[in-house]
DNA sequence: GCCAACGTTGGC
DNA sequence: GCCAACGTTGGC
């Protein structure tokens, strides 16, 4: 089982519209290195929902159910979108701000490679931002 | 194949 | 609003 990190504008796309949804296609990633890291996911894999622009926080925690596969409609076939579903909200958001404090975070994708909309972390990344946003 | 110009993303 | 980091485009 793999963690990821996914990136959305809450404008576009929030957490909550995921919790509406319950479970929804993660697609319209363009970039090579994210869709790399797409083709990576499992189902059964988790992964956390991340803010940028305004919120700049993770908000919830979904899990992948359904791997990789050909964006439908997508202009070229190797774009790639996988299917999640909302499991549990953090109970308060973990913000950027906090996740640069933590030593533990200090090599994360995220914040490393800062446009980069899909992000691998580590079991013990996973745990650290979990745990932040818990109780 | 190189590189300048430009566009986009996202943090500050 | 600005800037850094990238990605893309197009001229050569």
């Amino acid at each position: 089982m793999k963690y990821w990190l996914l990136k959305t504008e809450p404008s576009t796309y929030a957490w909550s519209d995921l919790v509406k949804k319950k479970r929804d296609r993660w697609d319209g990633i363009r970039n090579h290195q994210a869709r790399n890291n797409i083709a990576a996911m499992k189902a059964g894999d988790a992964a956390l929902i991340y803010h940028s622009g305004e919120d700049k926080s993770v908000f919830g925690i979904a899990r992948v159910v359904k791997a990789a596969y050909p964006e439908p409609g997508a202009d070229d076939p190797r774009w790639l979108a996988v299917d999640i579903e909302a499991g549990r909200a953090l109970d308060r958001p973990v913000t950027l701000a906090e996740m640069k404090q933590q030593k533990s975070l200090a090599g994360m994708g995220l914040l490393k490679q800062s446009r980069l909309s899909v992000v691998p972390l580590t079991k013990e990344e996973h745990d650290v931002i979990v745990k932040l946003g818990s109780g």
